[in-house]
DNA sequence: TGTACATCAGTGAACGCGCGTTCACTGATGTAC
DNA sequence: TGTACATCAGTGAACGCGCGTTCACTGATGTAC
């Protein structure tokens, strides 16, 4: 039994289709889970009735899929902001990693949602493959300065290294939020030996230079 | 519209019960999802009629239990098998880690449910622990051996490198799960190389010395 | 300036569906006498 | 050997619930004349 709300002036039916997306995205944020939401559910929490999600959503799927086109920017937008000062190729790197998973862990249910194995093939390929098309020039800048240690160089190497980095974050913050009672060391010390020792770049060169 | 199922024989009631978590293990196959099995769904795939179930389980939490119960089991056997004939510790570590993630790959609706996050302070817990003090023995051995590289030896190293590394293959299996369609390189090699890696071993030293 | 009307955001009742759970029951199997 | 009866595996109808979707509607806002 809500009050009834304030119709929005002509023109302005955005307005609502917004806050739908807000809500939706609230519910998947709590569920991590695209097959439990409901359109009923979200109506609710908006305080509209159920069919007036229709002129703005042809179904739930659209619904879901209006969210995570949301989702993906903000990960990116979240990696590039702790990047962005780094200068040393190294320590730009790892302030990437390090802010992903602390993304991930701060938005468990969005994560999650993110790499549904439903949606798996929708929009986000696309920014997925921009985030991971980062990840890899990440990379390949450690492989080219730090041409010691494990580096082997090669066309497609930063690639491949690129492929187990990500897969091994994914894992870090999955099993973390799966076993949220299991006593994990912390967070970032993991990130940090994953990457590194992954990538073949030694401890302690790195410092995270940032510009003044 | 099923045909009406013999009745067991008096006593033999377990033999329904054996059924009904066969079914549900097949249907969390499908899905991968405690929370979207379905009791009636169970029932329908067994030939009984809804109500029958509760004789047996007290309530579809119950099922789900009776049925991860039997998962973890499997996954341990599976990497057991996989590593026994193995003597040198490298090879064995790796042999394991190989079949743990061919494991979640056959099994991938298993595999989720065994990490799914609701199910995490459960049963299994004790069976996961069971796994993972198996990993850091594994992680270990290889550690004392081979002293070199980028072992530094110490107490709960091993402990740490063994959390690393089960991140990382979870992450491994889980991103390929989901993202099916990405032009991941062979496992094995994805494998191998995260665990040499993390570990610290060098490559080459192996050779999965097996048993006559 | 006033009025009739079109537009459009949103409603409320109703539908059929699958669900978990309850209840009284059925009918084959085994047992006591 | 025969019969009455207890046991027990499983049934079928019914319930209330939340769901997605449909439909005809309401009533405030803006516009044409």
């Amino acid at each position: 039994m809500q009050v009834r709300r304030r119709r929005n002036p002509r023109g302005q039916g955005q307005r609502l289709r917004d806050e739908i997306i807000e809500a939706a995205s609230d519910l998947l944020a709590e569920t991590g889970d695209v097959r439990r939401l409901s359109l009923r559910a979200v109506a609710r929490r908006v305080g509209i009735a159920a069919p007036s999600v229709y002129p703005h959503f042809r179904d739930l799927e659209e619904l879901a899929v209006a969210v995570t086109d949301r989702l993906f920017p903000e990960l990116e937008a979240a990696i590039g902001a702790a990047a962005r000062g780094v200068r040393d190729p190294v320590g730009a790197l790892l302030a990437g990693c390090r802010a992903y998973c602390r993304y991930a862990l701060e938005h468990p249910g969005h994560y999650r949602v993110l790499f549904d194995a439903d949606l798996g093939r929708r929009t986000q390929t696309e920014a997925g493959r921009r985030v991971f098309q980062r990840l890899t020039d990440a990379v390949r800048a450690c492989l080219a300065t730090e041409a010691g240690a494990g580096a082997e160089g090669g066309g497609d190497t930063a690639a491949f290294v690129a492929g187990l980095v990500w897969s091994a974050l994914h894992g870090l913050v999955m099993l973390r939020i799966s076993r949220a009672g299991f006593p994990w060391p912390p967070l970032d010390r993991m990130v940090d030996e994953t990457v590194r020792r992954l990538v073949g770049v030694e401890a302690g060169t790195t410092r995270s230079a940032r510009r003044p």
